[in-house]
DNA sequence: CCAGTTACTGCAAAGGTTTGCAGGCAAGTA
DNA sequence: TACTTGCCTGCAAACCTTTGCAGTAACTGG
């Protein structure tokens, strides 16, 4: 029978000691061909990697797994992948994971406290590591998870664990800010998700801010944090009578807008709305909306790097902790990150009810004008905490 | 030293030895209570479970899946995260493989074909098969690859492997009748990125579809999906004189938009547009956006069930595939599923030029009209193919 | 020529789990 | 009583890889 040439390809895997058959040399010979290369004859490199190519051998991850205890993956689990806030985050943590030879495994918990558990449980053994993104759960809990499995938590802190969170108190307070000079004094806060530390810095940080200006700051929430979510306060607003209103994100602000829109409140004539995120989207919308940008590509890229080396230090498991006795006593950093306020065309002085239809005059609008710089300055707090 | 007596948490964690030797039986005897709890006595489970439980136990997935062949894990693989297409998609793939007790492992390519392979290669080993969405690379590295570990193609057609596409041939068809109907003869097509199916079928429909009508379509492309490859190319739909745009998806459609206006040209009293996938965001934009709805979140359901399927029958590597030798011949696939053409407010008449704000007439536009009904019936190639 | 290096390579244990096989025991049958 | 049957449990091999240790050979310097 005749039968194509080219391209048997191995049905069934090759292992390493295929490979050593081949070569004719023993298989501990062909591991140290992969995972320490200097150790072996460069001829006989070169003959184990011939053999390995020709049967298309790849290390079996699990199995290396299994022994040196490091996976080289960590999981990102993540509360809404459907939120556009979190692909950039996602994007940056993927990229710097990969440059260091990690893969990441995201998960979505569908904002679900329960899953989030779950999930970590689920993961803790087929990875090095855990990125908690804007988790949901009590912090007692993520502290016992973090006993299962290393963990830097993402917007939240929590006393002893790695954390990379974003100035969101000082981006409300800009926002405030922002709305006071546009002579705003009835202003509404719509508030994120039960369990959101965010939320909470945000109530807090807008609070103080309102009343340090004479302002009056009413609290509608909790809402799921969606378009939907927010397009469904918009009947509360218009009886609030507020004039400005401050958005848990970027995606109920433009929820809102719609709702508003339907109820015949035109933004910013009638109402200014601020959002925060800075999402892509957030800049394609009419009107374009001011918000407060969060450098989440920055979170990302910290976070994986906090994880990996403090995972670097620590191999978990087995014999692979070869490098000395690891002392209990780790040293955790909290970073966090700074936030800008972006100024674009859904905030307009609070007695703008003349027929403007955008503010900044002509055809041409005023490009964004960011307060604070584009450079991202950090503010690192670092901290020692025995165990 | 007094030490806190309730939560010590093992800081190293317990095996299938430690629970056995805490219960006084074999580490056999605990595997079966978690994998095949119906071969041990209810009793000795009982206190089985019961150390387990003290123990803080739990099952090592890699070890498992060293012996069985099956980590319980698949892969997918996402040409762009943050292309608000895919989540819909991810989420429904999630929760379909959960159910069955799976997980799902996400990657981001960033459209780039060579990451796409070397994505496939470093998950091959860590999960039980892959869905290729949207695969950027050739046919033939494809059929390649799936000879390493089980693939499922989302929006592509591979002979010989499972694919799940959308009809967006008859989706671009309609889209265009549609501008037909409304008086356009001179029509822009915005191509898609180089190496997508998706793309070429547009294209070729698209283009039979225009034809037919009389109508005269010039391609412009290929282009990057997103807001900005959209926008990039207003200057050249304005400077083609064409009444009417369809783009290779919604983004791309907003992006044009907003470039358009840029530019002074209005949406839809100058040019028309008609987006493809239906995002939540073509919902959210001003003119709501006319376009293509495909069925992502059955898409991703569909592909995990094509993969679990097909996956449950043969086991992959050393003993687990037990249940008789695994024919050579394998069942595959190829479903479609349809798509419908959603009318908002982005298209027009091609001589509105009269200068409505908004078709439709009255304040209270128009709902969405759906020309298909919303039940999904889908259209399923069989097929059976030996390798 | 010998002792001491250096550069490779092989040996075998280990990691945590699953599973075919066989043994033990009690109940049921003849 | 002897034999069968069925339920439960233990034994040990196997999955694929890494790595400390030991052994070999060639080479260096004295």
């Amino acid at each position: 029978m005749t039968v194509a040439t080219l391209d048997e390809g191995p049905t069934v895997p090759a292992t390493i000691r295929d490979v050593a058959r081949a070569s004719g040399v023993h298989i501990s010979t062909v591991s140290r061909t992969f995972s320490a290369p200097h150790l072996v004859n460069p001829e006989t490199r070169g003959r184990v990697l011939a053999c390995a190519e020709e049967l298309g051998y790849r290390p079996n991850r699990a199995a290396r797994a299994l022994i040196t205890g490091r996976t080289h993956n960590i999981g990102l689990i993540i509360a809404d992948i459907a939120n556009p806030f979190f692909p950039p985050l996602i994007k940056a943590a993927e990229s710097q994971a990969r440059q260091r030879d990690y893969h990441v495994f995201v998960a979505d918990t569908n904002e679900d406290p329960i899953a989030e558990e779950e999930l970590v449980h689920a993961l803790a053994k087929q990875v090095d590591g855990v990125l908690l993104c804007s988790p949901r759960m009590s912090n007692s809990l993520i502290e016992q998870l973090s006993r299962e499995v290393p963990l830097v938590v993402i917007n939240r802190q929590v006393a002893g664990l790695p954390c990379v969170t974003m100035d969101v108190g000082q981006g409300a307070r800009s926002a405030i800010e922002h709305l006071l000079g546009l002579g705003h004094r009835k202003i509404a806060l719509l508030s994120g998700p039960r369990g959101s530390w965010t939320s909470r810095e945000i109530r807090r940080a807008a609070g103080a801010a309102a009343r340090a200006g004479g302002a009056e700051l009413t609290v509608l929430g909790p809402n799921h944090p969606t378009g939907t979510g927010g397009g469904a306060v918009a009947e509360q607003v218009r009886r609030g009578d507020v004039t400005a209103v401050l958005a848990y994100n970027d995606l109920m602000a433009i929820g809102l807008i719609e709702g508003l829109d339907a109820l015949g409140l035109r933004v910013p004539q009638d109402v200014s709305v601020v959002g925060i995120d800075d999402i892509a989207l957030s800049r394609l919308t009419r009107p374009k909306l001011t918000t407060v940008a969060t450098p989440t590509a920055a979170a990302g890229r910290t976070a994986v790097d906090m994880l990996l080396q403090h995972d670097t230090v620590a191999a978990r498991g087995s014999r692979g902790g070869r490098g000395g006795t690891v002392d209990d006593r780790r040293t955790t950093a909290q970073v966090m990150l700074q936030t800008d306020l972006v100024i674009r065309d859904s905030t307009a002085p609070a007695s703008a009810a003349a027929g403007r239809t955008r503010p900044g005059g002509a055809e041409d609008a005023p490009g964004p004008h960011r307060l604070a710089g584009p450079g991202r300055p950090t503010v690192t707090t670092g901290g020692v905490v025995a165990s």
